[in-house]
RNA sequence: UGCCCGAUGGUGUAAUUGGCAACACGUCUGACUCUGAAUCAGAAGAGUCCAGGUUCGAACCCUGGUCGGGCAACCA
């Protein structure tokens, strides 16, 4: 149970066809080997998640490995606290790395060695220009480069000042160690790419050990070659880097090297996909944080009431091509649904409660109800729920004049209480200021659920018995930006486009009395409302729940 | 006046590698329903960016365009 049935018989897409295309040729002696990457500079998102999925959802398709691997080759950017979340994340999401977590700064020493051999071989060599000057001569993409004019000083000189560099004697951005490729490249990345940079940071895993610091392109492919990685996954905006990366392992690798094949990277409407900007959200407080359930992280989904079975399946169904994508909302939402629909316990909640009095019901009289929990889960067992003459509903249950297409309760009709009776309405109660107080009905003592006769209502609502009523307060979610693409509008920030309605909180809800012991992550039902997820703040006593997604409404969306 | 990618219903992904466009979401009907949910049945919606070419046959191959994305951090 719990398990939503997936497509394992889906058509392949184009990594899997380059993979089973090197299967067949038995290009590999070992098993197919992946690695997720992350930098730790942020948490992780459900972009992310796509490259997750996908690495270590091919390593067990294949029977394969997959690495963690940290990419921390810049100090002033990483922290430790970052590589807690992201292996947190990536365990809720229900995979395992192989052996353990792997370091990009454990591979320093050797990189170094690289280095001091590219140097030797006149393929590197220490400039001293600044930044300005080096960036000038890169050229622009339309205009080759032009040479440094410390390009071709002695390999002597160069490895001197390397081993100064290295040591630790010269100032931030007096020097860095280049690759001697070609300046008049059509490829940026080629024109004599940086390899190391002076940096007198402390590392979160290596410390002061370290004046110098290697470049993403001198530290990734290598990375993967030391690892054994056979395929090596990435997003589009490396596709450029692929002849750098090829270049550099052409110089040290023996044998088996990796392959670099570059996807498309996940985006979503209404929201934006970009740690930048994700954090910009978190330190300028327009979030509570990165687990804020409107923020698509994976803490964020997480808190919201995802499952890790609703995102693997929601990857799953976005898929792996080339072409730029946006994929709708809607889509992470249907997942949701398609696996909570499953697992979660139905229960009774009132979001908007009012009164109603069965005015036929004895005064004292008290009856347990007995439920189902999950009609979708034979196995989720019943539960009971008391019941009296006084009772909440939800406001939006009762109409006075309805139109003709309200199928609820209103004066005279009659209308199901859901697992209880049926009742009908006889009068309402209001205050001075025309707002309904308390609706009078009558029960039909014939009708109960279950055992009584059952005449046909038009609807059936949900209800909590008014005195064992529990109170909480509930969350309400809804997208984080209006616009479509917040990012995409060159002339203006994408906060303009925040949703200024985006978080509604309601207190005194009322809930049946079952879920006073719910905890934190627990997920329900609130029948007839949608999923809702109990809050990391809840606390016995003073309940929270967010809500996670509501549920289909085909009858507000006609229009009414 | 460059280089690298990409282009298939509203959205996303397929098409057994050249054999007559499929699946999912969404939308719309209808059935069922003690959740206006779920479930079930059905429908509409693309002729594959454009123009040529090769071929018995092209979404797939070739040529030339058009449009979109990326590339000029001592970021990854």
């Amino acid at each position: 149970m719990g398990e939503v049935d997936n497509n394992n018989s889906r058509a392949l897409n184009f990594i899997e066809n380059i993979i089973e295309e090197d299967v067949r040729q038995n290009k590999y002696e070992k098993p197919l080997h992946f690695r997720f990457p992350p930098e730790p500079n942020g948490y992780l998102h459900i972009g992310h998640a796509k490259s997750i999925c996908l690495n270590f959802g091919l390593a067990e398709k294949y029977k394969g490995l997959c690495n963690l691997r940290f990419d921390d080759t810049n100090p002033t950017k990483e922290e430790s606290h970052y590589v807690e979340s992201i292996k947190k994340d990536i365990e809720w999401l229900g995979f395992k790395w192989y052996d353990k977590p792997y370091f990009a700064s454990d591979y320093f020493e050797q990189l170094y060695k690289w280095a001091v051999k590219l140097i030797k071989e006149g393929k590197a060599y220490v400039d001293e220009q600044s930044q300005e000057e080096i960036s000038q001569q890169r050229g622009v993409p339309t205009r080759p480069g032009i040479e440094s004019p410390y390009r071709n000083r002695p390999v002597e000189e160069n490895l001197n000042l390397f081993e100064k560099m290295k040591n630790g004697e010269v100032p931030d951005g007096s020097m860095i160690l280049r690759a001697k490729i070609d300046m008049n490249s059509p490829n940026m990345h080629m024109r004599d790419p940086i390899m190391y940079r002076v940096l007198h940071a402390t590392h979160h895993r290596t410390g002061d050990k370290w004046s110098i610091y290697p470049m993403y392109d001198f530290a990734h492919g290598q990375s993967d070659y030391i690892e054994g990685i056979t395929h090596s996954l990435c997003t589009l905006e490396f596709e450029i880097h692929r002849p750098l990366y090829d270049w550099f392992l052409d110089q040290i690798a023996e044998g088996q090297r990796p392959r670099q094949i570059e996807f498309a990277r996940l985006n979503l409407s209404y929201t934006v996909m970009s740690k930048r900007k994700l954090l910009e959200l978190v330190e300028k407080n327009l979030v509570s944080g990165w687990d804020d359930p409107r923020m698509p992280t994976v803490s964020g989904l997480r808190r919201r009431g995802y499952t890790p079975e609703s995102i693997k399946n929601f990857a799953d169904r976005i898929g792996i091509a080339k072409r730029d994508n946006v994929i709708d909302f809607g889509l992470l939402e249907f997942s949701v649904r398609e696996h909570l629909n499953i697992i979660a316990p139905r229960v009774f909640g009132v979001l908007n409660p009012v009164k109603l009095v069965l005015t036929n019901y004895p005064e004292d009289k008290t009856e347990e109800l007995t439920l189902i929990n999950n009609p979708e889960d034979p196995d989720a067992g019943e539960r009971k729920i008391p019941f009296g003459r006084e009772l909440y509903i939800e406001r939006d249950d009762f109409m006075e004049d309805p139109p003709r297409k309200f199928f609820r309760l209103a004066p005279g009709r009659e209308v199901r209480l859901k697992g209880a009776y049926i009742i009908k309405c006889e009068k309402v109660e209001k205050d001075p200021q025309g707002n309904i107080t308390t609706i009078y009905c009558t029960y039909d003592p014939e009708t109960k659920s279950g055992e009584g006769i059952n005449r046909k209502v038009k609807a059936t609502i949900h209800w909590v018995p008014l005195k064992q009523a529990v109170n909480a307060e509930v969350r309400l979610y809804d997208r984080l930006f209006l616009d479509e693409d917040p990012a995409g509008h060159k002339d203006k920030d994408f906060k303009e486009f925040i949703n200024p309605d985006s978080l509604k909180i309601i207190k005194n809800c009322k809930l049946e009395p079952s879920l006073i012991t719910a905890v934190p992550e627990e997920k329900f039902q609130f029948q007839r409302l949608g999923y809702f997820c109990v809050d990391k703040d809840s606390k016995p006593g003073q309940l929270i729940f967010n809500r996670t997604v509501p549920l289909r409404d085909g009858w507000s969306k006609k229009g009414r």
